[in-house]
RNA sequence: GAGGUUGUAGCUCAGUAGGUUAGAGCGUCUGAUUGUGGUUCAGAAGGUCGUGGGUUCGAAACCCAUCAUCCUCCCCA
């Protein structure tokens, strides 16, 4: 059989990992300087864990597990049954009990709902994991894809929201990824959505307006109406996504649009307590107010984020919000979270097209010894282990051929430095050592080498 | 779920008004070179032309199906 991949999925090699483990260990480092502890939770989760909680759009696309055993003679005729409950589109125990994880949300929220009485609230946690969807892959879309989420469960303090800011801030700056970052409130969404019809109306009125930099005012206006708003209400609509000027000059026109709607004002007084904050720090990639900002997922309550590359056509490499019952889903009331999460791959695919990956994560083996024969083989391996002691990486040709060869070999793997070491050199006690790099070489005393290439004085 | 693109050597791609034995560059291997590469030169290996069917005297090329791919929409990171 010809080897494949499934489609959306992909492999690493060792340049592509060098550059992502970079965008983790710098994610992975901010989040741990604001105190967030790491947690792992499994790739699968029971599929009535993951099911309902994405709408009706994000079932579809949680990749289910086959259960085993279905073909146990004495379970034919329930198998069969349920087969055909999957045939009309009802998922069910019967056929799959397990599925991928879709999200690090979810999972996080089964964490605490089954923890909570040992976990001191708040809890803050970070998960950097792979998740899975069966969307159909495209640029910057892929089926298997790791998100860096940061969350914090069981308060309802906005000094949460103003710190996920500063990580959104601080690790784009770390990577040298322009960005903007927008910022946005459901509870004056929801307000909006008062004022048009009442509250139901809310889910249509996001899906539409989130689409507006996408496909234009217009297009917006004829997607609502076609949604059941009547022309006063899109007129609304279109005033309120309408305002513009700085975030201050926005709050203010908001001030007067809900002035009479308690939830919209509370929206407004959190979106101003979070942007005054921010800006007393040295937040400097600034947060903006962005009214169209709705986001798809259903579970948040408060503030929202989404986090857009500036100069590169891609979709948002990050986004999140507070949602202030999400427990509730597993029977656990009053716990609130706000979290924040990273498109591993989709910064990946930003910094590679932005070529702003810097040089020095590409470091690999510092030094090979040529192999010139089995005797001096044994000679080398000592000396290789000394070097790996003091934290050098070390490597030893394989077999003794040409030298040819084995200068295709450093050179392909980018190696600087090759020793060489043949009789005359052992009954010296010396060894020649080349910089592949500067083209220089020259013979040193054997027990200088570790010093030397420390020192990088060769 | 809907629409489109592409599929030829390990990689990047040529190649068709349908015609003998399918090409190039890069890479790989061998030699020129018994301990100093990257240049050069000579040579070699490597292809069920995605798969299956059809049209034809004859198909990599035309038609149908299928699979894969990338992209767009939907939705999202």
């Amino acid at each position: 059989m010809k080897p494949s991949l499934p489609q959306g999925t992909r492999d690493f090699s060792s340049t592509v990992l060098r550059k992502r483990n970079f965008i983790f260990q710098t994610i992975k480092s901010v989040f741990e300087l604001y105190g967030f502890e790491p947690l792992e939770t499994p790739a699968m989760e029971n599929t009535e864990t993951l099911l309902g909680k994405y709408g009706d759009e994000g079932d579809k696309l949680i990749f289910k597990i086959l259960n085993n055993g279905l073909d146990n003679p004495a379970k034919k005729e329930s198998a069969k049954a349920d087969f055909d409950l999957v045939l009309e589109g009802k998922t069910n125990k019967g056929i799959t009990e397990r599925a991928l994880r879709y999200d690090l949300t979810i999972p996080f929220a089964r964490y605490v709902a089954m923890n909570h009485g040992q976990l001191s609230l708040p809890f803050k946690r970070y998960q950097m994991q792979p998740v899975w969807r069966a969307d159909r892959p495209q640029r910057g879309r892929y089926r298997e894809f790791y998100q860096c989420d940061a969350d914090v469960a069981g308060s309802t303090s906005l000094l949460h929201e103003i710190e996920l800011s500063l990580i959104y801030s601080s690790v784009f700056e770390k990577l040298g990824v322009p960005v903007a970052i927008n910022i946005n409130n459901r509870k004056i969404l929801n307000a909006l959505a008062n004022l048009c019809g009442g509250e139901d109306r809310m889910t249509s009125i996001t899906v539409a307006i989130d689409k507006l930099d996408k496909i234009g005012i217009e297009k917006v206006k004829e997607e609502l109406i076609s949604r059941g708003l009547n022309i006063e209400q899109v007129a609304i609509v279109e005033s309120f996504i309408s305002i513009e000027g700085s975030n201050e000059e926005k709050l203010e026109k908001l001030d007067e649009m809900f002035n009479s709607d308690e939830i919209g004002k509370q929206g407004i007084a959190e979106l101003r307590h979070i942007l005054s904050a921010v800006q007393q720090t040295t937040l400097n990639q600034q947060l903006v107010i962005d009214l169209s900002l709705a986001r798809g997922l259903n579970y948040y309550t408060g503030s929202i984020f989404e986090v857009k590359a500036t100069g590169v056509q891609m979709g948002s490499i990050g986004g999140g919000g507070r949602y202030d019952d999400l427990t509730g889903l597993f029977g656990v009331k009053g716990i609130a979270g706000v979290g924040i999460s990273f498109g591993v791959d989709r910064i990946y695919d930003v910094m590679d097209e932005l070529g702003i990956f810097p040089e020095s994560i590409q470091k690999g083996t510092t030094v090979l010894f040529f192999n010139t024969g089995s005797e001096e083989e044994k000679h080398i391996l000592k000396m290789a282990q000394e070097l790996r002691s003091k934290g050098i990486s070390t490597e030893i040709f394989h077999e003794a051929t040409k030298f040819d060869k084995q200068f295709k070999y450093a050179e392909r793997k980018n190696i600087p430095y090759v020793v060489i070491i043949g009789s005359k050199e052992i009954e010296a006690g010396t060894c020649m050592v080349k910089n592949l790099l500067k083209s220089t070489q020259v013979e040193i005393n054997a027990s200088e080498l570790a010093q030397r290439l420390m020192e990088n004085k060769l």
